[in-house]
Formats: structure tokens, sequence, C-alpha cells
DNA sequence: ACGGACGTTGTTAGCGTTAACAATTCCTGT
DNA sequence: ACAGGAATTGTTAACGCTAACAACGTCCGT
């Protein structure tokens, strides 16, 4: 008793406003939204009438808190600026909802451990049951596998980091791909242009091109580093375009090779007669770069839904063991790389 | 059940626990949790050692329920693989967290309203305060403005929709600003390469650009149209290439303008000197084209974190007035447009 | 017709927090 | 020292839901 309502109060209706409607107990309208068995036909349909009739909504924090399941999964992310963590992002979501769960994301703006810290606790704050780290950086993996006890964590990108179920693209794998591809194309070696060197995406790219060239009894010429933007690729390709020996690169991602092929041009080199290149990512334009880019594909939406299903298994089915899983990535040949001419 | 064990009930401490550690009433942590006046400094520390000490976390369905707000926001975005977009989630969720909410995404796969309904749907669901929808398609604004009476929206993107309010960039405004560029330097008239029909940026761009040349005079030639993606601008480029009469072309965004270039530069017509090109937006990879391209600049960060500022007012302030917020872009200057010469 | 199994529904008790109010303590001025 | 008020703390009652169990039928076999 008590808060019978005054007049023609206008809240929100509750779970009891259906039950009166309905003529049943507040329990029967939760077994009816909860599909529990034994409730007779002719009830259900009642009360089915009352929500319908009272646009009932059920109150999720009341749920939440009573069932101890908040249906939410938290992502961290780097830079969802960008094509990569964007497009995992798009997957993880497509992922999730239709896994039932509702996703909250967060994104770092630094990149030291602490940062990854506060972001996972934060999300724990909401009450998220699970997460998902995209964030591909030394510092951050580590901080991560820290934190990995109070709430299950998946991370997603690159690293063979054990303590911590992953999935992630085969970077070194893909790297030699690229690597060899250009050795088979007739050229002596290849030069490098890599990421950020706390990224571990760089460094497994890096290590791939490296061991290919190595294996192959290549020179391992020295490493130009840019920090994933065109315009760092840009800077790289003036210094490129001055050593006499470079008639082969490969870069560590799409973005990079786009700044490079344009200051390869403005030094009055041609793309591929006098240097072959080849990318990393097949982002959506490297086709229409001039010439097309000959790249490594990798699939961020399936990055991002491989992620998210290990995330709801682990957290469904009760697979508490590391997993990680690898997708490789896949050479695109286009126009950009070709027979080595020398120059 | 993952981690847990029967031996040792180890169960998140609670307000109680808390409580019963520091030698208060739970009220009394609330208090201190709440930064509310009147506790004692000596209590306030006792309370605060005990939260550090047992790693306390409030509950927030349990906040929630009982305060009626769920310190979350939603955005329905449309296709956050996109760069646009993509920076939009990034400046609202940068908005969102310093405002002191989380921010819950939700995107959708096709772009009729019930779509959008459905979005929303779930998003209240959630227990949202309000949400913000990223989704520029005709469809949808209308979808929106419909059920902004169930919690608060707030549009971002285009549109001179009054019904919900909105932050927009100027985009008649912008496409006036880049064609007007285009007919001073001395083109006769300006081709337009468009976006998709649906889209209320492609139709205030469009509606921009027709009525610049309107204004001077121009002949107004018929509308290429494009899907904002770059296979989609080198397929208008290949049909533009045909026509003698174009001299410049005004690109609905970035992206098409680079496949745009591209099959430009496979006709073996050169930019700027044969055609001169004009984007829209502003992508980081724009100033690494070839050549470097001349286009309209859009903060997508700064409309995001607007679109939040608005929602927050409308929610925590009362503003319940549909307002209209417009960003305008800004013409940056770099190599693909030139005086014109003919061919 | 009767006892029991089962299908169906209702009742009661929390979940962990904040709001409202009651109770206590500590000061002031006189 | 004492009333009166402010500062500080405690107690009780929601918030809206699900879990657990109790209470009704209803049907069957005997």
């Amino acid at each position: 008793m008590g808060t019978e309502s005054a007049g023609t109060e206008h809240r929100q209706p509750v779970m009891a406003d259906v039950a009166k409607l309905a003529g049943v107990s507040h329990q029967t309208v939760s077994r009816v939204l909860n599909g529990a068995p034994h409730v007779r036909p002719d009830t259900r349909d009642r009360v089915l009438a009352a929500i319908r009739e009272l646009d009932y909504r059920p109150n999720s924090a009341a749920r939440a808190l009573v069932t101890r399941r908040s249906q939410t999964l938290g992502v961290v992310s780097f830079d969802s600026t960008l094509y990569g963590p964007a497009s995992m992002l798009d997957g993880i979501e497509q992922a999730a909802r239709s896994a039932g769960y509702f996703v909250s994301v967060t994104s770092l703006r630094s990149l030291d451990g602490r940062s990854v810290q506060e972001a996972v606790d934060r999300l724990r704050d909401q009450g998220v049951e699970g997460v998902v780290v995209i964030a591909p950086q030394t510092s951050s993996v580590s901080a991560v596998a820290r934190l990995s006890s109070s709430v299950p964590v998946v991370a997603v990108g690159s690293g063979n980091q054990t303590q911590v179920p992953m999935v992630s693209v085969g970077n070194r794998f893909g790297a030699g791909e690229a690597t060899g591809h250009l050795l088979d194309l007739g050229h002596r070696t290849v030069h490098h242009l890599a990421g950020p060197a706390n990224w571990l995406e760089s460094q497994d790219r890096e290590e791939g091109w490296r061991l290919t060239l190595m294996a192959a009894g290549a020179r391992v010429p020295d490493v130009e580093r840019g920090d994933w933007s065109a315009r760092s690729g840009y800077q790289a390709g003036l210094r490129f375009a001055q050593l006499r020996d470079v008639t082969a690169v490969f870069c560590a991602n799409d973005h990079m090779a786009l700044g490079l092929l344009r200051a390869l041009h403005e030094a009055g080199l041609s793309v591929p007669e006098d240097i072959s290149v080849v990318g990393f990512d097949d982002i959506p334009e490297a086709a229409y770069f001039i010439p097309p880019l000959t790249t490594m594909r990798q699939d961020f939406g399936e990055l991002g839904r491989r992620a998210l299903e290990l995330l709801v298994g682990e957290l469904e089915g009760g697979t508490p063991s590391p997993t990680h899983v690898q997708i490789h990535p896949e050479l695109v040949l286009r126009r950009s790389a070709s027979r080595a001419a020398g120059r």
C-alpha cells in the first residue's frame, strides 16, 4: 500500500501496472517477459496486450541489480578515428548486438598503462561484464594482462602475449608474404617503412620482414620509421628517394604508403618502374592510389567479431582458458609492385 | 561461473561492508561517495580508507535504480567505418566522458526509418538518458524527429530540420565556397560529383553548388552521382574524362575525389592543368593525394563534441528548445585546383 | 472418488543504493 | 549551566525487478 497513484500521475509504467491491467501478478508479467515455461497461452496474450497498451519497457537497472548482469560489454580503443580501430569497433558492435549485449566505448588519449587501467576501471564502474581492448601498444597490453582478474578481458590486435585471450592478425606472416613477394619479383632486398616502435603491429611486421630477408640471404637495410600517417610516409619517402639502392619498399600500412607514393612521385621516381611498393591493411582507398597499391588485406571487421565471440564464449560458455585466435592476412596484387629493373 | 570457488566466499564488497569496516552506517559511506556536506573530515578519511582497503566500487545498477539516472548516453551511427562518423563518435565520446557520462553505441545496417526506430528503442531499453544520432539520411532524420518525445535526441550532420536539435556543418556554404573558388579561378563552369541522393549532406552540397553557379550566371551541368567511395569516384572520373567541356569538378567528398584523380590520371589528363578538382572533408590523407587536394575542411571531432554539449545542456540545463548549431567549413588551398587553361 | 504429480499462479524476500527523516552530538550565546 | 540551533550520524523506506517457494487448481491412474 502506501504510494497509490494520486491522480493523473504520469510516470513510466512499471511491471505492477502491467500486472494490474492484465489482472495477474507482477511475477507472471516477469515470466512472460523472460519466456518462462508454464504460462497459459491466453494469460500470456493478456499480459502481452497490456504491455503493448501501456508501452511498458522493463527497467534495465532493476533487472541488472537483481540478476547481477548488465548485458553490457565495454570496448576500450586507442584512436577510433583510424580505419583499423573504427572497423574493429564496428565489427564488435555488430557481434555484440547479435549476441544480445550492449556496447559501451571509451577511448584512450594517451597510451601509458595507467590510462588503460583508468579506462577499464571506468568501464567496470559502469558494470560491464567484459571488455575488449583495442590497444596494440606494448605498454597497454601488459597493463591489460594485469587487470584481467576482475573482469574478463579480450585483446584484439597483435602480439604473442599469452596472458590474455586475444585475437590478432598474422602480422609476421603477412609481412613475410609481402617481403617475399617483392623478393620473388627479383629485388635484391626490400626496404621497410615501419610503424611506431611501441606498437605490437609494428614490431611484428618488422620482424616478419627481417626474418624473411634473412632467410633469403638478403641484406637487411636500416628501417625508416613513421607513425602510421600519410605525412610520416611522405617524409620517409623523401629520404628513400635519396638512397640510390632502394628498389622495393614494404610499408607497415597503407596510409604511409600513400605518403610514400606521393614523395616518390615528386622526386621524379615512378612506381613500380623505379621502386616497387607494398602496403598493409588494404584500406578501401588503396585500390585507387596512383598507382593502385599492392597490399596485405586484413579483415578488421572480422577481427572485431571474433574478439567479441571469444569474450562472449568466456562469459557464457565458461571457457576460462586464454586462447589465441589468429587471422591471416592475404596478399592483394595490384600495380605498385613489379619485377626489379634496377635504377 | 568462471573463477568462483566454493570455499573462499568472495563476493564483491558492498556499501555495508565498507560501513562496517569504517565503523559507520552505510548512509555515511554514501555521503562520502557523493560528496555530501556535513561529514566530519576524520570520518571521511576512515571511510575512504575502508573503501581503498576493500577495493569497493559502487554498484551502478543500484544507483541507477534509485536515482533514475543511468549516466549513459546513446549514439546511433550509420557506418562508423567511414572517417566522418568515426571522428564524430570520437568527439562525442570525449565530450561525454568529460561531462561524466558513459557512451553506448549502436550502428544501423540499413537506413530506413524503422531501423532508426529500432536502434533508439534498443538504447532506450538500456536506459540511456539521451541519444545522439549520426545518421544523415533523409529517411532517418524524419524518423528521429518522430521519437524525440520519449528521450532527448540530438542529431548531428546536416539538414535544416527544425524538429530536432541539431548540429551541422554549413554544407551549402561550403559547397558555395568550393564552387566559387573554382569560378574565381576562371573556370566557365564547375561540374559536380555528388554523394548519394538520400543523404542530407549530398543534397545540401549539391544545392550550394547549384546556387553558386546560378548566381554567377554559369551553366549548371548535369550532376554525376557516387556513393562516397573512391570506387564510385573513379567511375565518375572515367565519365568526366570523356566530356570535353569539363575543366573543373567539385567532389562532394575527398574519397570520391581520390578515385576521380586516379581516373583522370589514367585518362592522361593532368590535374590541375587539364582539370581542377576540389574535394570536401579534408581527411588527413588529402594532403598526400597526387596532386595534393584542395578541399573544404570540416572538423568532425568538433561536430561531435558540440552535439554532445547540446544534448547535455538539454539534459541538465533543462533547455528544451530545439536549437540548431552550425559549424562552418573552411577552404584549404592545395594544388589540385588552378587557373583555367582550357583543354 | 481419492491421492499425488504437475501445470499454473501468487507471495514474499531480497538485490545495493539514495532520499527522507529521526536521532544524536557539538557548539554557541546568555 | 542551559536552551536552541547547526553539524553530524543513523534508521527506515523505497526504486523495479527476479528468485524461491507456497498455493492453488487440474488431470491422471487406481
